[in-house]
DNA sequence: CATCTGTTATAGTTATAGTATAACAGATGA
DNA sequence: TCATCTGTTATACTATAACTATAACAGATG
């Protein structure tokens, strides 16, 4: 049951922002189902070599985001109900995050085709985990 | 020669990185051209009414990214080269800063025709811009 | 020679990230 | 009943990043 959880911890992203990531990608490729147990804040934490707090960090924003219910005694579970679908909040959070990227982007002269050609493998690349697994 | 830069000090994005994401989205609209003048670090920290030395954290950025041009004594200036094109470093790093954004757009259900929209939408924003002024 | 440029150095404040313990409360299973 | 699991809360400490505040230096310009 341990989790596919790869961190960099040279990186300057910090590691609990790595572990929200991580888990999204984990549901977005169907390695979570919905329903699904993740590990406790403890075990986790163990696993991984990092600090019980750095996880619950993690935990407390992915079920703010609706990704994860927390029970008291029962622990973590992915969203039996899946995860909330996209509303106008969320795509105007998207939009403010691809903005700087496509900027960058015209500027290095990537024309929208290859952008969304690379965006399309992005997506393909979930995909094909589903299948798979 | 006043800059359309619009800071949010209330963000938890850093000062620097706003400023770097303006001056970006200002060169991929067309609002400063290639061999254009930037205002110093001590005339842009006081116009914003910031420190010198968090416009200077920008422009040493955006010098090493290929941006600007840094003369010593003359002052800043957009590469009259225009900026580098894309290569196979920044199309990794382009990946991954899309990497959690389609995830996350998976796991609410957001095809990947409707993000392909929005890309679509950003570009045409940008060249327009382009045409207009 | 005063004034502009970027650059460098030093120092201080504030906020965030991460760790280290400890304790609490509710549920579970032996 | 009791040890053990769960998330939660509180406190404290370290390290780093972001930002500010001065000050000074070096080279070019008018």
């Amino acid at each position: 049951m341990n989790v596919f959880i790869n961190l960099d911890f040279e990186s300057k992203e910090p590691i609990y922002v790595q572990l929200i990531h991580q888990i999204i990608e984990g549901i977005a490729k169907g390695k979570i189902q919905p329903g699904e147990a993740l590990p406790s804040v403890r075990s986790l934490a163990a696993d991984i070599g990092i600090n019980l707090h750095t996880v619950n960090k993690a935990y407390q924003h992915l079920k703010q985001e609706g990704f994860i219910l927390i029970h008291r005694q029962k622990g973590v579970v992915v969203n039996p109900e899946g995860v909330p679908e996209a509303d106008d909040a969320y795509r105007d959070q998207l939009k403010s995050k691809l903005h700087p990227l496509i900027a960058e982007s015209i500027c290095r002269k990537v024309s929208e085709q290859e952008f969304s050609e690379l965006c399309s493998q992005l997506f393909t690349e979930f995909n094909e985990g589903k299948g798979g697994k």
